[in-house]
DNA sequence: CAAAACTAAACAAACGTTTAATTAAATCAA
DNA sequence: TTGATTTAATTAAACGTTTGTTTAGTTTTG
């Protein structure tokens, strides 16, 4: 599906929307402004603001799926390597898109059926295969132990870089880094996030009880 | 504060559709029916539905907070057994209630200053003091290492249970347990996250790299 | 009999969506 | 290239609902 520049300025513009109030807590009025358009422009070409919806997910599902296949194929790396190639490459994706990110997280809570969860069960579905992968290569080459449980391990990759994500002004006031400057900030935390999941992961995979 | 049993039954019920709906999601008169209660009440008891919110974590937010005291000071634990019993002190406090824990998720991330977010605050700040307490100990000690950043580590215990308790039925449909109950689900994951946890926070806290 | 609890009805404001009219862009025969 | 004609884009206004809240009146309670 191809978009034009208007069609791209209201997603943008909703999905930073959606990301901070929620989809009800947000107007097709608010959209519509923050993206500088008609209001009527919504339903003409989305048909409806929950369709504006599943658009925004056809429309960023494929950024969010994991490319791995480069670090897979790649027989220079160790297995481990591997793994901190992989969460290198989770966080850049998922600071990338962080509004859209936020979206999903929501959207998981709400239980309903139809285009988007199936989106979101797809994205898992090949994120935790390619994971998967990796883990499995690691414990036959010996490197990493054995009886790991795969989706708990993705739900601590998931769940903690979300946690950050989500409480990022709880952590500021926590941590007394109210004064540092947005950008820096965030360069901040994705290093420290990025050293402390690689720590982490580390001694999950190759630590003997 | 004391609450009458009509005003908890209408907290309940805000509860419930606040955590599967959303708050903006949700209108006063399904709170209302929910509850079995004239739509007017919630205005007469709480004033406005905004205010209906703030009751519910003026209510909810003292059982969110960690019950250590007894732990902490009990000398026959090793620090290791105590974050044991932390960690299951927590899952039990969320699985509880998580509906409520849904809710704070979903207030987490707007972007308001106020009562809520002020709760939110307090709440973090006890739990996070509470679990540094308990980690400078094991470090004291020596059973746990050196350079352990106690933000994130909270961030890991938080982060991966949200995510466990917020995609139930992506993990059900990933995993082939669709067919289980709904109570034989829950004392299943509850028990597989306890131990999963376990084992994960051992690794990080004595782990030498 | 006064205070509290409760109700049905009404309120204005905001909501998502549609309509009818206008402007801009594209198409195309001459 | 021109001017006519069709198609697409855009708009302000209006539509019917739903929203949170209030009112004015009734019932229940201490």
């Amino acid at each position: 599906m191809e978009y034009n520049d208007k069609q791209i300025a209201i997603m943008d513009a909703a999905e930073k929307l959606f990301a901070d109030n929620g989809f009800s807590g947000t107007s097709v009025r608010d959209i519509a402004e923050a993206a500088g358009v008609n209001l009527a422009m919504i339903s003409y070409y989305f048909g409806s603001k929950e369709k504006l919806m599943e658009a925004m997910f056809r429309y960023r599902g494929d950024f969010m799926r994991l490319k791995l296949e480069s670090i897979l194929l790649n027989s220079n790396l160790t297995p481990l390597q591997k793994v901190d190639k992989l969460i290198d490459e989770y966080i850049e994706r998922i600071f990338n898109k962080q509004c859209f990110h936020k979206v999903m997280l929501r959207e998981q809570m709400v239980d309903n059926t139809g285009p988007i969860a199936e989106q979101i069960t797809q994205l898992k579905a090949t994120n935790q295969a390619l994971f998967k992968q990796l883990i499995h290569e690691g414990q036959r080459k010996g490197d990493f132990k054995k009886g790991l449980d795969v989706p708990f391990l993705m739900m601590t990759l998931v769940g903690t870089t979300s946690q950050l994500l989500t409480s990022q002004k709880y952590y500021r006031a926590l941590n007394n880094l109210q004064e540092m400057k947005n950008e820096e900030f965030e360069k901040h935390i994705k290093k420290k996030l990025s050293a402390y999941l690689k720590n982490l992961f580390k001694a999950i995979l190759t630590y003997e009880a």
